[in-house]
DNA sequence: GCAATATTGATAGTATTACTATTATATTTG
DNA sequence: CAAATATAATAGTAATACTATCAATATTGC
């Protein structure tokens, strides 16, 4: 994956000071992703990241209103590298069912490149999307975020690919649930061969979640 | 809904002391479902609810280890009383293909009916399943509390019906994905609904998401 | 009916979390 | 070099998630 052209950048409104703005600021983001992937996000604290990158409380408070904020934060930074990840990958593909192919893959096949974008471990982000993610939407603050365009980047990636889908079949009657489904279906799928192997189909083959919605998705369009 | 076969037996390894066993423990369990939908998992507390039930936090605690493993009760109660829908609901049919509608419209369908089970609010409870239950499995106890069975139920569930996949198309490859994805994802699209309608296809009716897995599981399998 | 036992209520207390506030000390910038 | 800004160090608060103690109240067993 080529970085040059990538420059993710994030809506202000999720920070107080932007952490890339400054060395604590990039400190806290990549080390906050090790310690939530580490402890989970109900043992992680501002308190514990502030004694790994030693700094104080205070200080991590000056750039995010709480950890709730951060990992919101960390979600977008994800979906946006997502997108450009989908952008980047169906550039120049003219035959749609060929770009919904590499669409697919990009978002249900495992992420094993260890190759960080600066201070960002993408291996350890995904695995804090597939096993946190669904602690930012499934709270009581969903429907004020969501007002606030926190969730923008997430919903442009299904409206895109809904498009995609609408453009092989224009008969689909369901392109947005069958595009949201897929990919937080995948996530909770990889959840599953980590922790209920048993409910997983062939769960041997690292592929099985990309094969499983490969099959599912052009079956329903088709 | 007939509830004279009904008997709902929850493993006592998630209470310590059973709450059906008393008057007390009958109002934790109702009054709990109550205020958990309308604070949110988060703000709900064991403070909060002794309050509401006038009884102490001593007392719950009594009964229950923490918020957590009371939720982790209500979510097998909610599984075992859809296991029974299902086993009640496809009782004497004898075509796999009906029996396999029956089912889907069990696990995708609104829940309406507002008579409750003795002290238990469906209605709210089922709510509960599809705003909070997520936050059940999403932990670093996952795999300790998978061991000690407390999601059996569930698991039952997704190979029942993943064995009548199997009747129905023996060639199918992912029965078990494909009955988990949909279980699931019927729940998360129900969360979409309220929240992130702009996702969802034709969310003016009410049976939306149903259509949607209706499609898409007979699809898969034919 | 009364003693023994179990259950609950009332109260207090602790460690941790999720912050806020204050001030001193660096560091950057103009 | 002075002024502005960022950070560190420290302290403090309210709420949470418990644990402990003991008295009051039911329940049951004889």
């Amino acid at each position: 994956m080529k970085k040059l052209f990538l420059n993710i950048t994030i809506s202000p409104d999720l920070y107080l000071k932007n952490p890339e703005s400054s060395e604590v600021g990039k400190k806290i983001i990549s080390k906050s992703i090790v310690l939530i992937d580490e402890l989970g996000f109900e043992g992680f604290t501002f308190k514990k990241l502030a004694k790994e990158i030693s700094s104080t409380e205070s200080t991590i408070y000056r750039y995010f209103e709480n950890k709730h904020i951060l990992l919101l934060y960390l979600t977008c930074w994800y979906w946006s590298w997502v997108e450009y990840k989908l952008v980047f990958g169906m550039i120049n593909i003219s035959s749609p069912e060929e770009r919904l192919k590499i669409a697919l893959n990009i978002l249900t096949k495992p992420i094993t490149e260890d190759e960080s974008f600066f201070h960002i471990n993408e291996v350890l982000l995904h695995q804090i999307i597939v096993n946190e993610s669904t602690k930012v939407i499934y709270t009581k603050e969903v429907d004020n975020e969501n007002e606030k365009g926190y969730y923008t980047v997430y919903k442009q990636i299904v409206n895109r690919l809904s498009d995609l889908i609408k453009e092989i079949n224009p008969d689909y009657k369901y392109p947005h649930m069958l595009v949201s489904s897929t990919i937080d279906g995948a996530l909770h799928q990889k959840y599953f061969v980590d922790h209920f192997p048993s409910l997983i189909d062939n769960s041997q083959s690292k592929d099985c979640v990309s094969s499983f919605y490969n099959d599912l998705v052009l079956n329903a369009i088709k």
